[in-house]
DNA sequence: CTGAAAGCGCTTACAG
DNA sequence: CTGAAAGCGCTTACAG
C-alpha cells in the first residue's frame, strides 16, 4: 500500500510476482486467467496486482504475443450521420471483445488511405475495417493479404475475396420503385450525389432494373451538389431533365433532406403535390416533416456485422471470403401520395 | 527483391541494416531522420527497407521509447451528429501530428468510462480527450493525475485543475436571449433534455441570467424526452407550464428540430405563429424548413482545440492548467418572428 | 558519423 | 501447478 518511490518507475510484472512470492511466468498466467493457476496462488497475485497499483502493458504483451487487441477502423468521412452510426454499431462489438478500435478519416481520397494502412499496419492492428475510398485499387487489398493483415470491406467492396458487409442497396431500390409504382408514379427520378463506387452503382443499377422491369423511363437521373448546403437549390433540376416526374427517389437521406427543403423552397408540398423517399432512414427521417419514407440500411446493423466478420477471421484466417449483405426495409411515413 | 522465405517472419531492422551494410543503430537513426547520419548511408539505408518491405513497429518502439503515438478519445455518444462533428476535429489534428485515435464510448455511464480509461492506459496512450459523463467523480481525474497520464476534458468539465476545450455555453444563451427579446418576446420557454453536468448547468444558468437580467420571467423550463423520436410528442408540454409562451430557446438542435415537428403537428408555424431558436447549429440546421437560426456552438472547432490542448500538454506536461473556451455565435435565419 | 551491448515488460516453450 | 531462460523489435546511452 504505502506507495513508497513508485511514481519513478512504473511497476512491472516481476513486482507482483516477488509481491506474492511467486515467479513472473505463473503472474504472467494469472493475469491471463489460465486454469493451471492454484486457487490460493491466484488469490495472492491478485492482491499483490492491486495492492502495487499494477497495469497491465499491453505494448509489451503484444511485442511478444503477437497480437495487439488493437482493430483498425478507416472511413471516408466522420460528420456523415450515417457513419456515426455504422461507426457506433464497430465499436460497440470491437469493445465488447475487450478490443479496441484505431479510427482515422480517408477524406475518400486513395492516397492518403494509403498512409493511414501503413499507419495501421505500424501500429500493429489485428485487422481492419475499411469502408474503402473511392478509385481505390484493387492492389490495396491484395497488398493487405500479402502483409498477412486481415481486412474485411464495409458498405462498400472493391474485392469478392475479401470479406464484406453491406446492405442490398440494388433491392432496397427496387422496394422504392415498387412502392411508387404501386402508388401510381411513372415518372419517377432518381437524385445522386457524391462519388462513385460500388454502392453507388449497386443503387444507381438497382434503380434503372427496377424501373425497367416495370416499363418506366429509367433515365430521370440528376446529380445534385455534394456539399449539403448546396442541395436545396438544386431541387429545380429535377424538373429540367425531360419528362417531368412526379416522385423522386434519392441517393441518401441527406439528398433527401436537401431536396425536401428545396422543393418546399419552390412551393411545392410534399406528400401532397409531390413525392420524395429517401435512403438509409438515418434519425432525421423521423423527425422532418412531412415524415420521410425511407429505404432503412440499418448502418449499426452493418456495423457490428463487419465487426463480427472481422473477430471470426481473426479466429479463422483461412476460411473462405464472408459476405454479410443485409436486407433493406421500406419504412413507409408520410412523404409519399398516390398519383390518379 | 526476391521475397524468398519472407512471409514466415517479418522484417526487422536488423535486416534492413544487414542489408545496408550498417548497424542497426544506425539504421535506427535513418527511421528517426537524425541528422546525425550521412547522406549516402541514409540512401542505402532507405533503399533496403523499400527492397526488404521494411514496417515499423510502433510496438516495439513505444516499449523502449515509452511514447505510443496514440491519444485515447472517449465519448458518451457516437450517433449524436454532434459528436461526429467533434470527433471529427479531433482526429483531423491528431492525425496531422502523426498520431491516431483510440476511440471509445462510454454511454455516459461513468462505471464503464473507468473501464474505458483503464483500456487506455493498458493499450499505453500518451494521453487522452475525455467528455465525461455525467457524474463521473472527481477522483477520474486526481487518478489519472496519479498515473501520469495527461487528460484533457472537451465539452464538459469537471476539474479546473486539467486543461479544459468547450465552448462559452452562458454566452450562447445570452445571445438566444438577446436576440428574442429584441423581436419582442417576453415569455420564452427553455427546453432541455438529457444528462445534468457542466456544459447542461451552464446553459440553464446562462438562460436564467440572461432573462433575468431583462427582468423577464425565466422559469418557463420543460423536460423533454432524450430520446429523439419522443421529442415531438412533447411539443404540447410547453404550453402546461403556466404563462404561454411564445418562443422556445432549446437546449441542443436535437430538441430543436424535435420540437419544431412537434409544433408543425400542432398546427403551429414555426417562424410566423411561434418562435424557435436552437443551438449547436449542426448542418441540419441549414436544410430544415424554416431554416433554424441556432447558437454555432463549432464542434469541430472545439474538437481541434482539445486534440491542440493534448498535443501542448504532451510536450510541456508541467504547464499550468489550459482552458480553450470560444465564442459562440448566434447565426439568425427563418425560425424566429419579431412579436407586436 | 557508426557499432556493440543492454534493456523496455511481457509471453513462450521447456523443465521440474 | 511453478520457475529459469530466451526472445519479441526496437531505442538508448556509451564508446569509438
Amino acid at each position: 500500500m504505502p506507495p513508497e518511490d513508485r511514481k519513478k518507475s512504473r511497476v512491472t510484472l516481476l513486482d507482483v510476482a516477488r509481491r506474492a512470492g511467486v515467479s513472473r511466468a505463473t503472474a504472467s498466467l494469472v493475469i491471463r486467467k489460465s486454469p493451471l493457476v492454484g486457487a490460493d496462488t491466484r488469490l495472492r497475485v491478485e492482491e499483490a496486482m492491486r495492492e502495487l497499483g499494477y497495469v497491465y502493458n499491453m505494448g509489451a504483451a503484444r511485442l511478444r504475443a503477437e497480437r495487439s487487441h488493437t482493430v483498425g477502423v478507416i472511413v471516408p468521412n466522420l460528420t456523415n450521420p450515417f457513419f456515426a452510426e455504422l461507426l457506433s454499431g464497430i465499436e460497440a462489438v470491437v469493445d465488447a471483445a475487450g478490443m479496441v478500435v484505431l479510427l482515422a478519416n480517408s477524406g475518400d481520397h486513395p492516397e492518403r488511405q494509403d498512409m493511414l494502412m501503413r499507419r495501421m499496419r505500424e501500429h500493429g492492428v489485428d485487422g481492419v475495417i475499411l469502408c474503402p475510398a473511392a478509385d481505390t485499387k484493387p492492389e490495396l487489398l491484395e497488398r493487405a493479404l500479402d502483409w498477412q493483415l486481415p481486412v474485411v470491406q464495409v458498405l462498400r467492396h472493391i474485392s469478392a475475396e475479401i470479406d464484406y458487409a453491406g446492405a442490398d442497396y440494388a433491392g432496397g431500390m427496387q422496394q422504392a420503385v415498387d412502392y411508387l409504382a404501386l402508388l401510381g408514379h411513372r415518372r419517377i427520378a432518381f437524385a445522386v450525389h457524391g462519388p462513385v463506387h460500388s454502392a453507388y452503382r449497386e443503387r444507381t443499377d438497382g434503380f434503372r432494373a427496377a424501373m425497367q422491369e416495370r416499363q418506366l423511363d429509367p433515365g430521370i437521373i440528376v446529380r445534385v451538389p455534394d456539399a449539403t448546403a448546396s442541395i436545396p437549390s438544386a431541387a429545380p433540376l429535377l424538373f429540367d431533365a425531360g419528362p417531368r416526374p412526379t416522385a423522386v427517389i434519392c441517393f441518401n437521406d441527406v439528398v433527401a433532406l436537401g431536396l425536401s427543403a428545396g422543393l418546399h423552397d419552390m412551393g411545392l408540398r410534399i406528400g401532397e403535390d409531390f413525392s420524395l423517399v429517401g435512403f438509409d432512414d438515418v434519425t432525421d427521417a423521423e423527425t422532418m416533416r412531412p415524415r420521410l419514407s425511407s429505404v432503412a440500411t440499418a448502418p449499426v446493423t452493418i456495423g457490428e456485422n463487419s465487426a463480427r466478420l472481422l473477430l471470426d477471421r481473426l479466429a479463422e484466417p483461412a476460411g473462405p471470403a464472408r459476405r454479410m449483405v443485409t436486407e433493406t426495409h421500406l419504412h413507409i411515413r408520410q412523404s409519399c401520395v398516390s398519383v390518379a
